[in-house]
DNA sequence: AATTATACTTAACAAATGATAAAAAATAAA
DNA sequence: TTTATTTTTTATCATTTGTTAAGTATAATT
């Protein structure tokens, strides 16, 4: 149940079995059929989620058209982080693309455990490092890189989001239509 | 000394007299010269950064051409995180692009405050928070917009930077070379 | 001041991507 | 299975951005 999220934080911080009693207790497990929301739009975020299984996808209406900015790879952590933060409603959506089974953690619990244990404040604080130099990584790859090599470089890494996320949401999380993703996919198939 | 500092912490994390006590001794100041290295390529990060004074520019080495990923506002952290958190040689190169007071903490030193005091844990994770948001927002703004809108986007939020740093760092930081980026300020001039 | 180096601009052409519209394929619903 | 809906692909043309090469302006050095 719990394996992959202890495998994950365990590589960030490791901690010892009180700590990890400390959380079971506000660990809920949450089970989304495709299509299912996480957050909606104007919706206050109140939990976070660990992605066991299945694919999240977080997106805006931007004027009438949905903009993917992420798509979860499996076992790592997603929420609409602007409104969880700050309790405000949310301009992100956060909508399961396949069945999921998540482990989520409600926001108050969550900042109990931060304010009492200085080692889950240590795993929110190496969390959020590793997806900032992440998220550089990715601003790197829009400057530097056409959408063509962005493609490559995510089928290499994520294989497995290819066969299980539609190809509209992978063009908006590469920052080009899906019509250019089609001739791109057509170019690459005459290549070799 | 410490006013911006202090201010840009407690706006994050209200700290008592005695967590600041216990930080000031860490604190050193550091002045570079414009062109001055803070990291450079190869380099193991010890320090971050907050800056007082100047403005700094995150790049790589990109096939011989430097790809500037970030220019610092005033008055924010500034480090080679990857280096930073893993002790690894950087890849990420820092440089003045003006003369810059800095603020800097020894990672060492940073480490047995963030052990020592939960509140400086929760300042580091805040901070991580806030960059990674930010972070966020540019990466829906490669995916929406031309590099028009980014550019008088930037120069809304940011017209400081305008007046300190070359146009050719501005251009790649906006993901676009400069002789694009001349063509498009050249376009905005005859358009009213 | 003269010289050199660096930064910025301009222009012409090439390449990448967007916009629009329609067809084909795949999936879901009846 | 048949029908309807959604997703993906194709094609054409327009726009944006890159590339190359040159010129001009600005700043640094002698």
């Amino acid at each position: 149940m719990y394996t992959d999220l202890v495998n994950f934080v365990e590589q960030l911080v490791p901690l010892n079995s009180g700590e990890w009693e400390a959380a079971y207790p506000f660990i809920e497990s949450l089970e989304l059929k495709r299509n299912d929301f996480f957050v909606e739009e104007g919706d206050i975020a109140q939990y976070i989620a660990f992605t066991r299984k299945g694919y999240l996808r977080v997106f805006y209406n931007h004027d009438g058209e949905e903009i993917t900015r992420d798509i979860s790879p499996l076992n790592t952590f997603v929420t609409a982080l602007p409104s969880f933060i700050s309790q405000t409603p949310s301009f992100e959506i956060i909508q399961a693309v396949t069945d999921c089974d998540l482990l989520i953690i409600h926001r108050d619990n969550l900042e109990l455990l931060y304010n009492e244990y200085i080692n889950w404040q240590k795993v929110g604080r190496r969390v959020m490092e590793e997806m900032f130099v992440d998220t550089q990584y990715r601003i790197y790859a829009f400057i530097t890189q056409t959408a063509e090599t962005r493609y490559k470089e995510m089928m290499k890494r994520y294989p497995d989001i290819f066969l299980h996320v539609p190809l509209q949401y992978i063009a908006s999380f590469l920052g080009i239509t899906s019509q250019s993703l089609s001739r791109l996919r057509k170019s690459i198939r005459f290549e070799e």
